[in-house]
DNA sequence: TCAATTCACATACGGCACGTATGCGAATAA
DNA sequence: TTATTCGCATACGTGCCGTATGTGAATTGA
């Protein structure tokens, strides 16, 4: 612990600083240690869910104490918040990345929901924005990141009522009943002894009940 | 506290008991002990969450202490998954009766989603069943109450495939995906700023999607 | 009716995790 | 170069939880 910070002086004064205002490397090893905790965190929440994670056990993993923790994060909830925005920004980036990739409007909105149903079922979302993430900071909808991924899916649907595929609803609340939909889902599979075969059924009444929202079917 | 024992035995001594096993009472005394302890946790757990929620607080409040709470339920999770099935219970006979009382089936149907969101906007339904227990106990789907009133919902869908109103779908993938819309409905609305226009918003769009669902619409 | 046993529940103990207050030392500003 | 900021560690007190143990009333059997 003491040589792994003497590690750090040398390595953040090795590249040649200019005279002016070497302000970037205290910047840089703040940003660092920022990032260090939320990927210790992150990996913790995951695996042993946010109760059951020890602060002293996933800081001293990352060569640091819960001293950072507490001065950059306020407390728990806030490191919790912090690994939350960054899942939801990465969920949000993927989400868009697959709907633009698509052929029709619709078609990309619905390769997105099962996508996200996909990425649900991956065990780290699922613990950490599905099951402690509500528990811990309430509703997302509450979220200062105002859930990012809800905000890509209102859009897809307000594309396809601009172009007439679907019928003019009001977008965002389609948007949190769709999401809260495939959540559910995933959820469910997730749990499932044949996943595959839930899932199949699972997307098979997915987009029956979807299909209530098109113009003509 | 030392009164309050006093009282219980007078109370349990008062009646006539007949000589052949007297073994009533005692049944008795520790059904009112469960009874209180469950009472007790899940206003504790509806006020102030399942994590903030002190055991040697709201056993004190049932006049009683931790001694009793770990004979009975074994642990804190174990508490929470005997109120969260009492609460289930409850909500299920709520959606029998809602949906019975309809004209026609389709018509249940939509009454019993409709009422399932106004029942989640009970803080004691969206803190408890909403929030804390996936949380805790994880998916709903693998609790031993094995979610009575998802199966509510399945065979309200079931009867609906069989008269022919709706498409020949599975019926618990729908009643889960169902139920996921209108969890996240309710959520939506209960931490909305004005919760009439946000229901009215989210009941529209609701109608729309699960008219997916119709055979013909 | 009386002794033995069960068992519902309380008490006592140890430990872990959290939040706060405080201290130090390096980077910045003057 | 001196003063100050501030990123982070250390130290301390507290509350909550799980387990081990104790006790007295209810039950069983002869």
């Amino acid at each position: 612990m003491a040589e792994k910070m003497a590690d750090k002086i040398v390595t953040e004064m090795a590249p040649g600083t200019p005279p002016r205002s070497a302000a970037r490397p205290r910047k840089e090893m703040i940003a660092e240690t920022k990032a260090k905790l939320i990927a210790a965190a992150r990996h913790a929440f995951a695996r042993q869910g946010y109760a059951e994670a020890s602060m002293d056990d996933f800081t001293a993993g990352a060569g640091l104490t819960r001293g950072a923790l507490y001065h950059h994060f306020g407390d728990k909830k806030g490191l919790l918040m912090a690994v939350v925005t960054q899942i939801d920004a990465e969920i949000s980036d993927r989400l868009c990345e697959i709907s633009s990739r698509a052929d029709n409007t619709w078609r990309g909105f619905v390769d997105e929901c099962v996508a996200y149903i996909e990425m649900s079922l991956e065990p780290e979302i699922q613990r950490i924005m599905l099951l402690d993430g509500p528990a811990v900071l309430g509703d997302p909808s509450q979220w200062p990141s105002q859930s990012a991924c809800i905000r890509t899916t209102t859009a897809s649907i307000q594309k396809l009522i601009d172009d007439g595929t679907i019928r003019p609803v009001d977008a965002e609340a389609t948007a949190r009943l769709v999401n809260g939909a495939t959540l559910s889902a995933a959820l469910w599979i997730a749990s499932a002894e044949d996943p595959k075969a839930v899932s199949k059924k699972a997307v098979e009444a997915f987009l029956t009940l979807v299909s209530g929202l098109l113009v003509e079917r």
